[in-house]
DNA sequence: GTTATAAATTAACAAACGTTCATTTAATTA
DNA sequence: TAATTAAATGAACGTTTGTTAATTTATAAC
Protein backbone atom coordinates (compact mmCIF):
# COMPACT_ATOMS: atom_id res chain seq x y z
CA UNK A 1 0.00 0.00 0.00
CA UNK A 2 1.17 3.69 -0.66
CA UNK A 3 -0.98 7.01 -1.07
CA UNK A 4 -4.81 6.24 -0.11
CA UNK A 5 -8.39 7.04 -1.37
CA UNK A 6 -9.05 10.43 -0.86
CA UNK A 7 -6.15 11.13 1.18
CA UNK A 8 -5.88 15.46 0.73
CA UNK A 9 -2.35 17.19 2.21
CA UNK A 10 -3.95 19.79 4.04
CA UNK A 11 -6.68 17.62 5.65
CA UNK A 12 -4.16 14.82 6.94
CA UNK A 13 -2.43 18.17 8.19
CA UNK A 14 -5.14 19.17 10.49
CA UNK A 15 -5.48 15.92 11.43
CA UNK A 16 -2.41 15.41 13.18
CA UNK A 17 -2.68 18.91 14.55
CA UNK A 18 -5.68 17.59 16.47
CA UNK A 19 -4.33 14.41 17.22
CA UNK A 20 -1.05 15.97 18.63
CA UNK A 21 -2.84 18.68 20.34
CA UNK A 22 -4.99 16.28 22.28
CA UNK A 23 -2.12 13.94 22.95
CA UNK A 24 0.68 16.02 24.15
CA UNK A 25 -1.94 18.14 26.24
CA UNK A 26 -2.54 15.00 28.40
CA UNK A 27 0.92 13.37 28.14
CA UNK A 28 3.13 16.07 27.53
CA UNK A 29 5.58 17.03 24.24
CA UNK A 30 8.43 14.79 25.40
CA UNK A 31 6.07 11.74 26.41
CA UNK A 32 4.50 11.51 22.98
CA UNK A 33 5.90 9.90 19.93
CA UNK A 34 5.57 10.46 17.47
CA UNK A 35 4.21 6.86 15.85
CA UNK A 36 1.39 7.77 18.78
CA UNK A 37 0.39 10.55 17.19
CA UNK A 38 0.32 8.81 13.71
CA UNK A 39 -1.34 6.01 14.86
CA UNK A 40 -4.10 8.12 16.58
CA UNK A 41 -4.45 9.50 12.61
CA UNK A 42 -4.59 6.44 11.27
CA UNK A 43 -1.19 6.42 9.46
CA UNK A 44 2.30 5.37 10.23
CA UNK A 45 5.10 7.48 11.59
CA UNK A 46 7.27 8.53 8.52
CA UNK A 47 3.46 9.89 6.91
CA UNK A 48 3.70 12.79 9.39
CA UNK A 49 7.16 14.13 7.89
CA UNK A 50 4.82 15.11 5.12
CA UNK A 51 3.52 17.58 6.63
CA UNK A 52 5.71 18.58 9.62
CA UNK A 53 9.83 18.62 8.50
CA UNK A 54 10.45 17.48 12.80
CA UNK A 55 8.36 16.66 15.67
CA UNK A 56 9.59 20.26 17.40
CA UNK A 57 8.43 21.83 14.20
CA UNK A 58 5.08 20.18 15.08
CA UNK A 59 4.58 21.65 18.73
CA UNK A 60 6.06 25.22 17.43
CA UNK A 61 3.47 25.13 14.92
CA UNK A 62 0.35 24.21 17.76
CA UNK A 63 1.87 27.17 20.17
CA UNK A 64 2.38 29.81 17.60
CA UNK A 65 -0.97 28.85 15.83
CA UNK A 66 -2.53 29.12 19.17
CA UNK A 67 -1.39 32.55 20.76
CA UNK A 68 -1.52 34.06 16.88
CA UNK A 69 -5.45 32.88 16.73
CA UNK A 70 -5.73 34.59 20.51
CA UNK A 71 -3.96 37.27 19.48
CA UNK A 72 -6.44 38.11 16.43
CA UNK A 73 -9.71 36.78 18.36
CA UNK A 74 -8.82 39.37 20.98
CA UNK A 75 -8.21 41.97 18.18
CA UNK A 76 -11.00 41.55 15.80
CA UNK A 77 -13.48 41.49 19.02
CA UNK A 78 -15.28 44.25 20.63
CA UNK A 79 -13.61 47.00 20.78
CA UNK A 80 -15.52 50.06 22.05
CA UNK A 81 -15.90 50.31 25.82
CA UNK A 82 -17.45 53.27 27.66
CA UNK A 83 -14.75 52.74 30.04
CA UNK A 84 -11.81 51.43 31.60
CA UNK A 85 -13.76 49.14 34.33
CA UNK A 86 -15.90 47.92 31.11
CA UNK A 87 -13.10 47.13 28.98
CA UNK A 88 -11.32 45.11 31.70
CA UNK A 89 -14.92 43.44 32.51
CA UNK A 90 -14.62 43.02 28.74
CA UNK A 91 -11.26 41.09 28.67
CA UNK A 92 -11.86 39.22 31.53
CA UNK A 93 -15.00 37.20 29.98
CA UNK A 94 -13.53 37.35 26.77
CA UNK A 95 -9.89 35.33 28.08
CA UNK A 96 -12.44 33.04 30.53
CA UNK A 97 -14.57 32.27 27.34
CA UNK A 98 -11.45 31.45 24.81
CA UNK A 99 -9.60 29.34 26.90
CA UNK A 100 -11.91 27.70 28.66
CA UNK A 101 -13.51 26.04 25.16
CA UNK A 102 -9.75 25.54 23.92
CA UNK A 103 -8.18 23.96 27.51
CA UNK A 104 -5.88 21.60 25.33
CA UNK A 105 -3.95 24.36 23.13
CA UNK A 106 -4.05 26.28 26.91
CA UNK A 107 -2.53 23.47 28.55
CA UNK A 108 0.09 23.64 25.75
CA UNK A 109 0.97 26.93 25.40
CA UNK A 110 1.88 27.38 29.25
CA UNK A 111 3.25 24.30 29.81
CA UNK A 112 5.53 23.37 26.79
CA UNK A 113 7.33 26.55 26.54
CA UNK A 114 10.70 24.62 27.78
CA UNK A 115 10.55 22.27 25.01
CA UNK A 116 10.72 24.42 22.49
CA UNK A 117 14.03 25.50 20.97
CA UNK A 118 15.93 29.39 20.83
CA UNK A 119 13.90 30.69 17.39
CA UNK A 120 10.70 28.81 17.86
CA UNK A 121 10.84 29.81 21.99
CA UNK A 122 11.37 33.81 21.68
CA UNK A 123 8.85 33.37 18.65
CA UNK A 124 6.10 32.51 21.10
CA UNK A 125 7.35 35.19 24.10
CA UNK A 126 7.01 37.56 21.97
CA UNK A 127 3.57 36.61 21.20
CA UNK A 128 3.15 35.63 24.73
CA UNK A 129 3.95 39.81 25.37
CA UNK A 130 1.78 41.09 22.49
CA UNK A 131 -1.47 39.20 24.27
CA UNK A 132 -0.14 40.92 27.69
CA UNK A 133 0.00 44.15 26.27
CA UNK A 134 -3.75 44.37 25.36
CA UNK A 135 -4.76 43.83 29.25
CA UNK A 136 -1.68 46.25 30.03
CA UNK A 137 -2.72 48.90 27.79
CA UNK A 138 -6.60 48.47 29.15
CA UNK A 139 -4.45 48.80 33.21
CA UNK A 140 -2.63 52.30 32.34
CA UNK A 141 -6.40 53.95 30.97
CA UNK A 142 -7.94 53.24 34.28
CA UNK A 143 -4.91 54.23 35.64
CA UNK A 144 -4.60 57.90 34.12
CA UNK A 145 -8.38 58.23 34.20
CA UNK A 146 -8.14 57.16 38.25
CA UNK A 147 -10.46 54.93 37.87
CA UNK A 148 -8.32 52.10 39.06
CA UNK A 149 -5.41 51.92 42.14
CA UNK A 150 -2.54 49.48 40.61
CA UNK A 151 0.55 49.75 42.32
CA UNK A 152 2.43 48.12 39.40
CA UNK A 153 1.09 47.82 36.13
CA UNK A 154 3.01 45.07 34.66
CA UNK A 155 2.76 42.57 38.08
CA UNK A 156 -0.76 43.29 37.77
CA UNK A 157 -1.07 42.26 34.39
CA UNK A 158 0.43 39.16 34.84
CA UNK A 159 -0.87 38.50 38.13
CA UNK A 160 -4.31 38.75 36.16
CA UNK A 161 -3.51 36.65 33.57
CA UNK A 162 -2.28 33.67 35.94
CA UNK A 163 -5.62 34.23 37.77
CA UNK A 164 -7.91 33.75 34.56
CA UNK A 165 -5.67 31.12 33.04
CA UNK A 166 -6.45 28.86 36.00
CA UNK A 167 -9.52 28.40 34.91
CA UNK A 168 -8.56 25.69 32.54
CA UNK A 169 -7.16 23.15 35.32
CA UNK A 170 -10.62 22.64 36.77
CA UNK A 171 -13.09 23.83 34.57
CA UNK A 172 -15.52 21.34 32.53
CA UNK A 173 -18.29 21.90 30.85
CA UNK A 174 -21.44 20.48 32.48
CA UNK A 175 -19.94 21.08 35.96
CA UNK A 176 -21.24 22.72 38.69
CA UNK A 177 -20.83 26.36 37.22
CA UNK A 178 -21.91 27.19 33.80
CA UNK A 179 -19.28 29.64 31.64
CA UNK A 180 -21.43 32.91 32.64
CA UNK A 181 -21.64 32.08 36.38
CA UNK A 182 -17.75 31.40 36.13
CA UNK A 183 -17.02 34.94 34.03
CA UNK A 184 -19.35 36.35 36.79
CA UNK A 185 -17.00 35.42 39.65
CA UNK A 186 -13.62 36.47 37.79
CA UNK A 187 -15.23 39.76 36.60
CA UNK A 188 -15.87 41.21 40.17
CA UNK A 189 -12.76 39.86 41.94
CA UNK A 190 -10.13 41.71 39.02
CA UNK A 191 -11.81 44.58 39.27
CA UNK A 192 -11.74 44.42 43.04
CA UNK A 193 -8.36 43.64 42.49
CA UNK A 194 -7.49 46.60 41.15
CA UNK A 195 -9.44 48.84 43.68
CA UNK A 196 -13.10 49.03 41.89
CA UNK A 197 -15.63 47.53 43.90
CA UNK A 198 -18.52 45.75 42.07
CA UNK A 199 -21.34 48.57 42.46
CA UNK A 200 -18.91 51.12 41.17
CA UNK A 201 -17.93 49.45 38.19
CA UNK A 202 -21.99 49.11 37.56
CA UNK A 203 -22.77 52.07 38.17
CA UNK B 1 36.25 0.87 40.52
CA UNK B 2 33.19 -0.13 42.70
CA UNK B 3 31.86 1.59 46.46
CA UNK B 4 33.56 5.40 46.67
CA UNK B 5 35.05 6.62 49.44
CA UNK B 6 33.52 9.04 51.38
CA UNK B 7 30.11 8.09 50.02
CA UNK B 8 27.27 7.36 52.42
CA UNK B 9 23.66 6.71 50.81
CA UNK B 10 21.61 9.71 52.60
CA UNK B 11 24.14 12.03 51.24
CA UNK B 12 23.89 10.79 47.94
CA UNK B 13 20.54 10.47 47.28
CA UNK B 14 20.01 14.26 48.74
CA UNK B 15 22.24 15.25 45.77
CA UNK B 16 20.27 12.73 43.20
CA UNK B 17 16.84 14.32 44.90
CA UNK B 18 18.63 17.74 43.70
CA UNK B 19 19.72 17.25 40.78
CA UNK B 20 16.53 15.51 39.88
CA UNK B 21 14.78 18.60 41.07
CA UNK B 22 16.96 21.28 38.89
CA UNK B 23 16.83 18.80 35.53
CA UNK B 24 12.82 17.90 35.91
CA UNK B 25 11.92 21.45 36.67
CA UNK B 26 13.82 22.97 33.53
CA UNK B 27 13.63 19.80 30.93
CA UNK B 28 10.46 18.01 32.65
CA UNK B 29 10.15 14.59 33.58
CA UNK B 30 9.94 12.70 30.82
CA UNK B 31 12.46 14.69 29.05
CA UNK B 32 15.04 13.32 31.55
CA UNK B 33 17.29 10.44 31.35
CA UNK B 34 17.89 8.75 34.44
CA UNK B 35 21.35 8.89 33.02
CA UNK B 36 21.80 12.76 33.00
CA UNK B 37 20.59 12.68 36.73
CA UNK B 38 23.11 10.52 37.26
CA UNK B 39 25.67 12.37 35.17
CA UNK B 40 24.87 15.64 37.41
CA UNK B 41 25.55 14.03 40.65
CA UNK B 42 28.74 11.93 39.64
CA UNK B 43 27.58 8.63 39.79
CA UNK B 44 26.58 5.87 36.52
CA UNK B 45 22.92 5.75 36.46
CA UNK B 46 22.69 2.34 38.15
CA UNK B 47 23.78 3.47 40.93
CA UNK B 48 20.81 5.43 41.39
CA UNK B 49 18.23 2.32 42.26
CA UNK B 50 20.27 1.98 45.37
CA UNK B 51 18.14 5.16 46.39
CA UNK B 52 15.40 5.03 44.23
CA UNK B 53 13.54 2.11 43.06
CA UNK B 54 12.05 3.30 39.77
CA UNK B 55 12.21 6.98 37.90
CA UNK B 56 8.56 7.22 38.73
CA UNK B 57 9.13 7.08 42.19
CA UNK B 58 11.75 9.36 42.45
CA UNK B 59 9.33 12.13 41.14
CA UNK B 60 6.45 10.96 43.16
CA UNK B 61 9.00 11.64 45.86
CA UNK B 62 9.85 15.06 45.02
CA UNK B 63 6.30 15.50 44.64
CA UNK B 64 5.00 14.78 48.10
CA UNK B 65 8.19 15.53 49.79
CA UNK B 66 7.42 19.33 48.48
CA UNK B 67 3.66 19.42 49.50
CA UNK B 68 4.06 18.00 52.79
CA UNK B 69 6.77 20.84 53.67
CA UNK B 70 4.44 23.30 52.10
CA UNK B 71 1.59 22.53 54.26
CA UNK B 72 3.94 21.63 57.71
CA UNK B 73 5.42 24.97 57.21
CA UNK B 74 1.99 26.69 57.18
CA UNK B 75 0.55 24.65 59.74
CA UNK B 76 3.55 25.13 62.24
CA UNK B 77 4.03 28.93 61.17
CA UNK B 78 2.58 32.05 62.63
CA UNK B 79 -1.02 30.67 63.51
CA UNK B 80 -2.97 34.03 65.32
CA UNK B 81 -4.35 36.52 63.24
CA UNK B 82 -6.78 39.23 64.73
CA UNK B 83 -9.26 39.19 61.68
CA UNK B 84 -9.94 37.23 58.50
CA UNK B 85 -8.46 40.29 56.59
CA UNK B 86 -4.87 39.86 58.64
CA UNK B 87 -5.44 36.28 58.21
CA UNK B 88 -5.65 36.59 54.26
CA UNK B 89 -2.77 38.77 54.26
CA UNK B 90 -0.72 36.14 55.95
CA UNK B 91 -1.75 33.72 53.56
CA UNK B 92 -0.74 35.87 50.63
CA UNK B 93 2.57 36.48 52.32
CA UNK B 94 3.26 33.07 53.27
CA UNK B 95 2.46 31.22 50.20
CA UNK B 96 4.40 34.10 47.83
CA UNK B 97 7.88 34.07 50.00
CA UNK B 98 7.57 30.00 50.14
CA UNK B 99 7.26 29.30 46.53
CA UNK B 100 9.75 32.39 45.56
CA UNK B 101 12.29 30.75 47.34
CA UNK B 102 11.40 27.46 45.92
CA UNK B 103 10.04 27.49 42.34
CA UNK B 104 12.13 24.44 41.21
CA UNK B 105 10.23 22.70 43.44
CA UNK B 106 6.49 24.46 42.47
CA UNK B 107 7.41 23.91 38.78
CA UNK B 108 7.71 20.49 39.16
CA UNK B 109 4.50 20.23 41.51
CA UNK B 110 2.06 22.14 39.15
CA UNK B 111 3.59 20.57 36.17
CA UNK B 112 4.77 17.04 36.64
CA UNK B 113 1.19 15.65 37.86
CA UNK B 114 0.37 14.18 34.90
CA UNK B 115 3.57 12.06 34.73
CA UNK B 116 2.34 10.60 37.48
CA UNK B 117 0.75 7.09 38.09
CA UNK B 118 -2.53 6.37 39.55
CA UNK B 119 -1.99 5.97 43.04
CA UNK B 120 0.55 8.60 43.35
CA UNK B 121 -1.69 10.96 41.46
CA UNK B 122 -3.99 10.80 44.00
CA UNK B 123 -1.72 11.05 46.78
CA UNK B 124 -0.19 14.39 45.70
CA UNK B 125 -3.92 15.44 44.68
CA UNK B 126 -5.02 14.96 47.75
CA UNK B 127 -2.25 17.10 49.37
CA UNK B 128 -2.99 19.93 47.26
CA UNK B 129 -6.55 20.02 48.46
CA UNK B 130 -5.56 19.85 52.10
CA UNK B 131 -3.21 22.79 51.39
CA UNK B 132 -6.10 24.87 49.73
CA UNK B 133 -8.66 23.84 52.62
CA UNK B 134 -6.38 25.71 54.66
CA UNK B 135 -7.08 29.62 52.41
CA UNK B 136 -10.61 28.05 52.39
CA UNK B 137 -10.83 28.27 55.93
CA UNK B 138 -10.09 31.66 56.17
CA UNK B 139 -12.53 32.82 53.18
CA UNK B 140 -15.15 31.29 55.18
CA UNK B 141 -14.05 32.83 58.31
CA UNK B 142 -14.17 36.06 56.15
CA UNK B 143 -17.52 35.48 55.36
CA UNK B 144 -19.21 34.58 58.46
CA UNK B 145 -17.81 37.71 60.19
CA UNK B 146 -18.87 39.82 57.20
CA UNK B 147 -15.44 41.18 56.21
CA UNK B 148 -15.86 39.89 52.63
CA UNK B 149 -17.81 39.28 49.82
CA UNK B 150 -17.43 36.28 48.27
CA UNK B 151 -19.79 34.30 45.89
CA UNK B 152 -18.18 31.00 45.65
CA UNK B 153 -15.38 30.63 48.26
CA UNK B 154 -13.64 26.45 46.44
CA UNK B 155 -13.49 28.92 43.22
CA UNK B 156 -12.27 32.04 44.78
CA UNK B 157 -9.59 30.04 46.91
CA UNK B 158 -8.44 28.66 43.29
CA UNK B 159 -8.07 31.53 41.60
CA UNK B 160 -5.95 33.38 44.17
CA UNK B 161 -3.84 30.34 44.60
CA UNK B 162 -3.29 30.22 40.58
CA UNK B 163 -2.64 34.07 41.04
CA UNK B 164 0.13 33.83 43.62
CA UNK B 165 1.70 30.54 42.31
CA UNK B 166 2.26 32.55 39.02
CA UNK B 167 4.49 34.65 40.75
CA UNK B 168 7.47 31.81 40.19
CA UNK B 169 6.94 32.14 36.44
CA UNK B 170 8.39 35.14 36.65
CA UNK B 171 10.32 36.42 39.76
CA UNK B 172 13.99 36.08 40.02
CA UNK B 173 15.40 37.06 43.38
CA UNK B 174 17.60 40.54 42.19
CA UNK B 175 15.26 41.47 39.85
CA UNK B 176 13.08 44.80 39.53
CA UNK B 177 11.38 43.71 42.74
CA UNK B 178 12.48 42.93 46.39
CA UNK B 179 10.14 39.60 47.30
CA UNK B 180 8.68 42.20 50.22
CA UNK B 181 7.29 44.25 47.34
CA UNK B 182 6.08 41.60 45.41
CA UNK B 183 4.09 40.79 48.71
CA UNK B 184 2.78 44.28 48.55
CA UNK B 185 1.40 44.30 45.09
CA UNK B 186 -0.09 40.91 45.95
CA UNK B 187 -2.08 41.34 49.04
CA UNK B 188 -3.66 44.72 47.95
CA UNK B 189 -5.23 42.63 44.74
CA UNK B 190 -5.85 39.40 46.59
CA UNK B 191 -7.46 42.08 49.69
CA UNK B 192 -9.32 43.80 47.04
CA UNK B 193 -10.22 41.04 44.96
CA UNK B 194 -12.17 39.43 47.85
CA UNK B 195 -14.32 43.24 48.79
CA UNK B 196 -11.49 45.06 50.94
CA UNK B 197 -9.95 47.81 50.30
CA UNK B 198 -6.76 48.22 51.53
CA UNK B 199 -7.20 51.39 54.04
CA UNK B 200 -10.42 48.97 55.23
CA UNK B 201 -7.89 45.82 56.25
CA UNK B 202 -5.29 48.65 57.77
CA UNK B 203 -7.30 50.14 60.02
C1' DG C 1 -3.84 9.79 -21.73
C1' DT C 2 0.55 10.69 -20.29
C1' DT C 3 3.40 12.98 -17.09
C1' DA C 4 4.41 15.11 -12.82
C1' DT C 5 3.55 15.60 -8.13
C1' DA C 6 1.73 14.59 -3.58
C1' DA C 7 0.85 11.33 0.06
C1' DA C 8 1.29 7.29 1.68
C1' DT C 9 3.89 2.61 2.57
C1' DT C 10 7.57 -0.64 4.59
C1' DA C 11 12.13 -1.13 6.26
C1' DA C 12 15.87 0.34 8.45
C1' DC C 13 19.11 3.47 11.16
C1' DA C 14 21.88 4.65 15.13
C1' DA C 15 21.03 6.46 19.51
C1' DA C 16 18.92 6.58 23.82
C1' DC C 17 15.73 4.75 27.13
C1' DG C 18 14.68 2.46 32.06
C1' DT C 19 16.18 -1.26 34.36
C1' DT C 20 18.69 -5.62 35.90
C1' DC C 21 22.71 -8.32 37.00
C1' DA C 22 27.00 -9.85 38.60
C1' DT C 23 30.82 -7.88 40.64
C1' DT C 24 33.86 -4.91 43.44
C1' DT C 25 35.10 -2.17 47.21
C1' DA C 26 34.23 0.94 51.24
C1' DA C 27 32.09 1.35 55.66
C1' DT C 28 30.01 -0.88 59.59
C1' DT C 29 29.22 -4.41 62.91
C1' DA C 30 30.44 -8.46 65.81
C1' DT D 1 40.28 -8.76 62.76
C1' DA D 2 36.64 -11.18 60.28
C1' DA D 3 32.05 -11.08 58.52
C1' DT D 4 28.37 -8.33 56.86
C1' DT D 5 26.19 -4.82 54.71
C1' DA D 6 25.89 -0.65 51.81
C1' DA D 7 27.11 1.84 47.70
C1' DA D 8 29.15 1.95 43.78
C1' DT D 9 30.77 0.01 38.90
C1' DG D 10 30.41 -1.64 34.00
C1' DA D 11 28.07 -4.41 30.84
C1' DA D 12 24.10 -5.88 28.97
C1' DC D 13 18.79 -6.40 28.21
C1' DG D 14 15.05 -5.58 25.09
C1' DT D 15 12.35 -1.44 23.71
C1' DT D 16 11.51 2.67 21.89
C1' DT D 17 12.93 6.94 19.98
C1' DG D 18 13.07 10.57 15.87
C1' DT D 19 14.21 10.40 11.39
C1' DT D 20 15.64 8.90 6.56
C1' DA D 21 15.37 6.23 2.24
C1' DA D 22 13.51 3.73 -1.40
C1' DT D 23 9.24 2.55 -3.18
C1' DT D 24 4.29 2.54 -4.43
C1' DT D 25 0.02 4.52 -5.68
C1' DA D 26 -3.54 8.15 -5.93
C1' DT D 27 -4.44 12.75 -7.57
C1' DA D 28 -3.60 16.94 -10.52
C1' DA D 29 -1.86 19.17 -14.58
C1' DC D 30 -0.94 19.40 -19.47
Amino acid sequence: MARKTGSIGDVTAQKVREAALGLIAHHGYAAVSMRQIAGEVGVQASALYNHFPTKQDLLASLMTAHMQALIAEWETGQREFADPAAALEGFVRFHIRYHAERADEVFISYMELRNLDGANFRTVEKLRQDYERHLRAILEQGMVTGKFAISDIPVTAMAIIAMLTGVTTWYRSGGRLSIREVEEIYVTMVLGSVGMHCHEADI
